[in-house]
DNA sequence: TATAAATCTGCAACCGGTTTTATAAAACCG
DNA sequence: CGGTTTTATAAAACCGGTTGCAGATTTATA
């Protein structure tokens, strides 16, 4: 209800004055003024209008997530932790997820003059979790500025200066390598069918270095439900294979739920390797061999490049490669 | 780059014209002129401010989510299926979550008049999940009008008009009498000690009228491998009950990770009922009855009330209650 | 005691839009 | 052809803050 305009009115100050008093502790100010503005704007309950300040500034306080929608854990781990992050910093985030299911915008198509889908002016900076497209990079460049970008996960980018890797090549070969190590032969890969993927890169690498045949099962999105059938129709289909290197954590328990179905034992029968290391993993009466990620610390890194971008505009490129780790655990060990 | 001036000049025209050529299409301009004006807006990317449109508009395009941390999965399935919504009706979502663990701020202690945690004036409306307690609602109205709220989960409150109640109570109620029913009487339950929540009293008053003696084992709030730790010894230390209600699901998993490391088999030794109904609790070995809850609907339904309550501030309370339904599985059968 | 410096406060510009009001030109009409 | 209406655009007020600059006091210094 209060404005500085009314409150400035009130006390029979300039609202400049009443500004100044309220943000910079350190402004020449009388004493006694000082303090009668600071207490009636505690009795008249004022807080600064957010937008006002926002385009007075240009600052608006405001980081934003632009990440996958939120279908498996490790998605609520990575945005969990950036909130905390965020949160402790004082800003607001604001969360943009794409690829969602059901009704959303997965592509900047409903984008019009009047309802711009921009991220720019209306955020300080941008925390993306994977790489932007090209198509999505422009709307966070739309503004009268651009827009801080720390890109956390996947590979780097020349365009992104500031950059916090997850490396899962060398973990992915080790977690290979060891299925090979184990002495099986038919070691399926259960993943999306992404070139890109390091994961795929680093299990089509090491079985031709091994001279095993490869058998890549192409993972359709969906819930584990989903998935957990879609593993069942395949073995039903083709045999069962002796090892499944999984997309990810929720992959891999979808598929050992559906090994369960089949009456096939794990690792017994199937040996199972996932990706990412969220908490459900331990919690299968089998826990799950997986590439553990390191979001705590990638948050971390990510928040404070941000925040150093936005102290120092012009600062040096900040990058960051954070290894995954390969756990082994019973489910890959006889 | 480009503001609505530079945009104007470069026309040759005043920016009030422009801005509402973009704006209405049914203002009364020359077609030439108009026509003029899109392209070139086109042309050098504009777009038009958030920041300053929601100051002059008063309106933010933006809601703001204010729910517990994401800690377990039930939780990002509420943010999940909400950001789906407000994605549609082209609306930014403000994620602020309260009771984290980590650096945080869970109470507004750290406020200040230069730095206010008012989500006020900076968002249109307000979705909570839970209901906020009077210093957070205070947050709230802080700004120049109150800001709508929608409540969903928990129990109406009167301050509040608009609200989509998730009832557990019937469900909880038939959950306990399912384990009685079962001829079970060491039944536990383990849960936050909260007098207030619904399965703690359908707990409570199920076992006072089937005469059976009470054990409340007050759930610490942490991860799930906390938790399962926390059972453990509470087994080590007072036996295992034959029976136990969990607060939620991810503490039901956890429960029974705890159960399998002391050797006792469910539902053979200790039947377990879980709540939230999220997708892992289909992925255990022995899938675990819960209570569903209908997580979809309700997003669907506090966003219809939102924008209806964005519409017209002075519409009739809406209110709406949703039943959770209890799912028996394999965790509590014979 | 005159003057310079420091202290305090008001005024006004600005951020980038939207929206109300005013005005000029064109069209219409009798 | 003069007056009224319609059309097309400009000008200005406003949203609620921040901030540079200038003026008025007060204090310090010579």
């Amino acid at each position: 209800m209060a404005s500085i305009i009314q409150l400035a009115n009130d006390l029979k100050l300039s609202k400049g004055t009443v500004s100044r008093i309220l943000n910079d502790a350190t402004a020449p100010y009388n004493a006694k003024t000082r303090h009668r503005v600071l207490t009636r704007a505690a009795e008249m309950g004022y807080h600064p209008n957010p937008v006002a300040r926002a385009l007075a500034t240009g600052r608006t306080d405001t980081v934003a997530l632009w990440t996958r929608h939120l279908q498996n854990f490790y998605q609520s781990w990575v945005i969990n932790s950036l909130s905390r992050q965020t949160a402790a910093g004082s800003f607001n985030l604001l969360i943009r997820l794409y690829g969602q299911y059901g009704p959303t915008i997965s592509s900047p198509a409903s984008d019009s003059v009047a309802r711009p889908f921009v991220l720019s002016d209306s955020v300080d900076g941008v925390i993306t979790h994977g790489v932007p497209p090209d198509e999505w990079l422009a709307r966070f460049r739309g503004g009268s500025r651009p827009v801080p970008i720390v890109v956390t996960g996947g590979v780097p980018s020349p365009e992104i200066p500031d950059f916090v890797g997850l490396e899962l090549c060398t973990a992915a070969r080790a977690a290979v390598e060891h299925l090979v190590g184990m002495g099986l032969r038919r070691i399926a890969l259960f993943a999306l069918p992404n070139p890109e993927d390091r994961r795929n890169q680093a299990y089509i690498s090491v079985m031709e270095a091994a001279g095993l045949p490869q058998e890549c099962i192409p993972l359709r999105e969906g819930t584990r439900t989903e998935t957990r059938r879609q593993f069942r129709e395949y073995v039903t289909a083709c045999g069962h294979p002796e090892a499944v290197f999984c997309h990810n954590d929720d992959t891999a328990i979808a598929v050992y739920r559906a090994l369960c179905d089949l009456g096939l034992r794990v690792p017994d029968d199937v040996a199972l390797v996932g990706c990412d290391g969220i908490e459900d993993t331990e919690f299968l009466p089998v826990p799950i061999t997986t590439i553990v990620q390191p979001v705590e610390e990638m948050s971390r890194i990510a928040w404070e490049f941000l925040q150093r971008r936005l102290q120092e505009p012009d600062a040096p490129p900040q990058q960051h490669v954070l290894e995954a780790r390969l756990e082994i655990r019973a489910s890959s060990q006889k």
